[in-house]
DNA sequence: GTAAGCCTTCCCCCAAGGGGAAGGTAAAGG
DNA sequence: CCTTTACCTTCCCCTTGGGGGAAGGCTTAC
């Protein structure tokens, strides 16, 4: 099938399939008549997976590893929680860091009146002051 | 002073402190004689306010807002604190989606043995089996 | 004399594609 | 048969916030 409809059943954009084919993640046979690239049913499991794998936060890297394990009947599943506990720690990780911001945040932001006043408390940090 | 200094003393960068230069959030004055920027007293407070700032999570542009308001001696704090609110707002949701992706994915991890075995249910939910 | 330590501009690089131009092709409608 | 529409192709620039490094110019210290 032409590159529109694999990307409308993988649920990605032409633009992003057409990137997925170009960096060699899931690269398509080409039709050699019209110079399309022609994707069988296996080519768009693939993007679906790598379109799932996205959703939850895999980089690209990551993807082409998932899909490297996705491949090998025989890969131990040792090696796929190992990358999804990894990941977990970096969510981890960048919540602990948005949630100490947000309350840095939340702390100055109720110290301020914000109304019309010039003085403002979050300028005032901001500025070392 | 020169950029280096000023760089030291605001805790960014040389390169940083150029690249604000260059676009124009902080500009030193040139000095004539050697062609080097030339910091001020006044420009280093700017550059520490963008950098903590920065790490509030203000994006560049919300920074050149914020540093308007800095100048601005009579703004009303009202404009700031909307500016905070939007930004705890933002964050927020950020601090939503990942706490769901990591639940997603820890109900994956807790469900994959994680042994020499090809099984995994990981792998199995990302290709949608 | 030259090495060190500043500074300058200039250009390419990252992630993960998005937007759009220019041009080729295929099927459907008039 | 001709044209419109809907595909597809490659190519290049754009995004964020700078990092890395080259090539060149300066002063100062040894």
């Amino acid at each position: 099938m032409q590159i529109g409809e694999a990307a409308r059943r993988a649920g990605l954009t032409v633009k992003t399939v057409r990137y997925y084919a170009n960096i060699g993640m899931v690269t398509p046979r080409q039709n050699m008549v019209t110079g399309y690239r022609d994707y069988a049913e296996g080519d768009v499991a693939k993007l679906q997976f790598v379109g799932k794998a996205r959703k939850f936060d895999f980089s690209v890297e990551e993807c082409r590893e998932l899909l490297g394990l996705y491949e090998d009947r025989n890969r131990p599943s040792r090696e796929v929680k190992a990358m999804t506990l990894k990941k977990i720690d970096e969510i981890d990780r960048r919540l602990a860091e948005l949630q100490s911001l947000k309350d840095e945040l939340s702390g100055l932001a109720s110290a301020c009146d914000g109304d019309n006043r010039p003085d403002c408390p979050i300028l005032n940090a901001l500025s070392g002051k």
